[in-house]
DNA sequence: ATATAATGTGCAATATATTGCTCTTTAAAA
DNA sequence: TTTTAAAGAGCAATATATTGCACATTATAT
């Protein structure tokens, strides 16, 4: 999965959970601009950024061995 | 998964390939000095620098939704 | 159309990730 | 045991992630 994809799979979560940029910045931990930046794209956020918003999402970071067979 | 973790499992596959950390700096182009740090339980990588490294390894980050069931 | 909420951005300060160099420590091989 | 390879760590320079503040833009609601 490419990281700005991953970033986009956080703000897809957070939309149906019906959050705000603002509420999940304040149950994460992370700073608002950090959050609206990397949403907007930008960045190359930390480990730890990831997993305070994906921890409130609901979400966890996987390593997985990458499959030789291409999804379609 | 908790940060420490992912890390312990790219060192994991890292071994498992019978890479050195040298030859995997090289090949990911990730500094050998940021690997030694990473490997020895120090930092918080950006997500650029993992991706970089499981690149090579053949392994991929994944989001998922956190099980309810914890696992046993 | 207007008011309000949500998101995006320029600027600047601070913290810290990345890196190379050198040296030390540890593990493996001869 | 001695030699060599691999991994870990101190130091210092540079790049950049994080953050708050103020303001702009966009979307939503009245």
């Amino acid at each position: 999965m490419h990281h700005a994809d991953l970033i986009q799979q956080l703000k897809a979560r957070r939309e149906v959970l019906h959050l705000t940029q603002e509420a999940l910045a304040e149950l994460s931990g992370v700073g608002l601009r950090t959050l609206k930046q990397l949403e907007s794209g930008k960045g190359n956020p930390t480990l730890l950024t990831i997993e305070k918003l994906a921890d409130v999402l609901g979400l966890e970071l996987l390593l997985q061995v990458k499959s030789l067979i291409p999804n379609q």
